[in-house]
DNA sequence: ATATAAATTTAAGTATGCTTAAATTTGCAT
DNA sequence: ATGCAAATTTAAGCATACTTAAATTTATAT
């Protein structure tokens, strides 16, 4: 497979993970950062692939096929997050940086050498949970994403699912790490805000921001 | 730049170094397992990008511009060798691979990780110089070809330069590895063969093998 | 129910990196 | 020096993965 197909299925399923509405054409070609023509082009192309399913006008899905060609993808990508975490020492942004272009010229076998290596790791660095060979991919139902959380509450952070510098940077500095304890403030429901407490510290995130935090409910406060 | 780029100047660089004699169009073309037609053409648009001087029918170079990419892809690609090699203990054939994709798609700073991670390391697992992050490769003029060795003297192995799996089988099994010593007992011209002995046992190479095995001069034997 | 806005598709065109076939140039042998 | 073979270039064409612009379909609001 290509460099395109990889990411137009890895697009397709990480859109119908994150969301539970279909995944609109026009949503693919700006996460590609492609015209709709260009999705429209893809789409059809794939689906004679038998990795889409496509159907004029219709919402984009993956066949069985191309969601298993996903999540090899998304193996390779997690695999060398860690391994460059670990082993290389980069840091949370860098590693998804070179991820992104080594998952593509990874074989399933070097991909096998690393996870051995690695002493088969669940999850990334930042809480993602690692696809296996065969296509399994642990999709922790107990975690929620932060925006979901009630105010009142208190969770532990699991997963920081965004890959921009700035968001990676704010993160770190105001202690949102994997694991850490927090507690939800309030929910400013109307201007998309919640605030939490790390460590005494408030801190006051947008619903946008909010949505690349996965969060598991801690029952005692 | 792109895959076929980074090969194109690899293959003229690895072509110069070898032989004495000027690059011909036709040898890059059954290098990269393309036509003539294509190798013209990729030669005047890299001439255009000041990577490849080319001049109608006359043989291909590099500029400086060229042989500072065509090292730069090297150095990626010995790096990964000896990290795949060393790190997750894949095999000679294996690392060549492997390298053969992961070269395209590492960064300078990732490269750099690389090789500060492995101590700076001179050498791949077969011998290959590693060209340093500014261009410079140490091109040891004290090593020769074997088939250019002298029958009755001594010599040490020093690199290994075929990644045909055939070829390295064969070198394993009959103890043709790098450090290995051996007598040069004859130098059959004609038949363009060369007898050697390593661990008393005889080994016939032909000239073709013999041609990408390095061997370095041991005075007394 | 229907106009109109939004989303999507179609059409035409571009760059890259190839192909085969035909034309041309070069170099070697006599 | 010339004529032929080998090497190279040109020409025409193809697939991939895009682009913009125009046409069409779908969804929404009144």
């Amino acid at each position: 497979m290509t460099v395109s197909v990889d990411d137009f299925v890895k697009a397709i399923y990480k859109q119908s993970i994150l969301t539970k509405v279909d995944t609109k054409l026009s949503t693919i070609s700006e996460l590609l950062n492609i015209s709709n023509a260009a999705t429209t082009d893809m789409a059809r192309k794939l689906a004679q692939k038998g990795l889409v399913n496509y159907t004029k006008y219709k919402p984009l899905t993956l066949t069985n096929e191309g969601e298993k060609l996903a999540l090899n993808v998304l193996r390779k990508h997690r695999l060398w997050e860690v391994f460059l975490y670990q082993t290389l020492e980069l840091s949370l942004y860098e590693i998804h940086q070179e991820a992104e272009n080594l998952e593509h010229f990874t074989s399933d076998f070097l991909a096998d050498k690393i996870e051995e290596y690695l002493g088969n790791p669940e999850t990334t660095p930042q809480g993602a949970p690692i696809p296996s060979f065969n296509g399994h991919i642990n999709l922790d139902s107990s975690q929620i994403l932060l925006s979901e959380a009630k105010a009142g509450e208190m969770y532990e952070i699991t997963r920081l699912s965004g890959s921009e510098k700035d968001f990676l940077d704010f993160c770190k500095s105001g202690g949102i790490t994997i694991g850490a304890k927090i507690n939800v403030e309030k929910q400013y429901r109307s201007g998309k805000m919640i605030e939490i407490t790390i460590n005494k510290n408030k801190i006051l995130l947008h619903e946008d921001v909010a949505n690349t935090i996965y969060v598991r409910y801690l029952s005692i406060s």
